[in-house]
DNA sequence: CACTGCATTCATTTTATATTGAACATATTC
DNA sequence: GAATATGTTCAATATAAAATGAATGCAGTG
């Protein structure tokens, strides 16, 4: 892991991006890719990046490709050059509502069916149901703090 | 993974909460703790829990500790019993409170020392520093809008 | 103070995740 | 259409995380 001819200022971006994404549980490669590009002006391709970062060619690919559908990179198209270059996306709010669709909501969509299992099964229950009920609406009240909570975020993001 | 003795109601809130452990990536033994004690109404102790979902003394202990340290469980004392036991905490309020406090401020503290460090080795560069001041602002910005977000979930969280 | 019941720890094993790099696919050039 | 350059996949490997359960510690009890 010892980057070479980087700047202190890409070498400090890296580190703080890869701890930033450990702290939300993603990968270290991917944290150090998105941590150089983050730092880096020029549009990367994934040669440079394998290179400077010492890492492998698949495991580069997969970052990129985890980072492209979260909207956190760019694909850049530079004139009479055959390869993909990067670039990183800064927007707040790009990057948040990447994020937000494709690492939270999915789970929640998930959530729904299975508040909705749970309900099924409480109404099932010969046993006395009070305790059930009151957890059942819990959960129900949960849910929408995080419908009402999933806009808002967005909202504020896009005020940064 | 076979729990014997569950109703259809614990069941699904069992799933329901390894699943919901995933999605902010806690140990499915975490969520399956959590499921139980949030669908049962009688306060459980270690044993029961142990062997209610068949998990380990060493895993229950861990997770009922992680529990407790974020707030999302709580002891209780039994007249006449020596054994502690556990009851889920439902105040939504409480539970956002306890998640941020231990999981996500101590990585912003830290955040906070990096982008100092990152400053530092920018304005050491001896190259120009437009890009590099623009990236700053940018950690900056962002690091606000974090600020301003914490506080705004609690208080939301508390409404509901 | 020996015994018992329970909580806690931690070295080992198991399982899951990330990384690697060679093989493959696809495009471009001559 | 051969040769070259680039993007993509995936079985194998390395690494990290979680789970286990026996060993330990620490009350309280007789």
């Amino acid at each position: 892991m010892i980057e070479q001819g980087l700047t202190d200022f890409q070498k400090e971006s890296v580190e703080l991006f890869i701890n930033a994404a450990a702290a939300i549980s993603v990968p270290r490669s991917v944290g150090a890719l998105y941590g150089l590009l983050f730092s880096t002006e020029e549009p990367q391709c994934l040669d440079d990046l394998t290179s400077t970062l010492q890492i492998s060619r698949g495991s580069a690919h997969e970052g990129l490709r985890w980072l492209r559908s979260i909207g956190a990179v760019k694909l850049i198209y530079i004139a009479g050059q055959r390869k993909e270059h990067f670039v990183a996306e800064t927007s707040l709010r790009r990057l948040a509502a990447g994020y937000l669709r494709d690492r939270i909501e999915p789970h929640l969509e998930n959530g729904q069916d299975r508040i909705h299992q749970l309900k099924k099964a409480c109404s099932e229950e010969t046993s006395v149901c009070e305790f059930q009920h009151s957890r059942v609406n819990q959960l129900a009240s949960w849910y929408k703090f995080v419908q009402r909570a999933l806009p808002l975020l967005k909202a504020l993001a896009g005020k940064f």
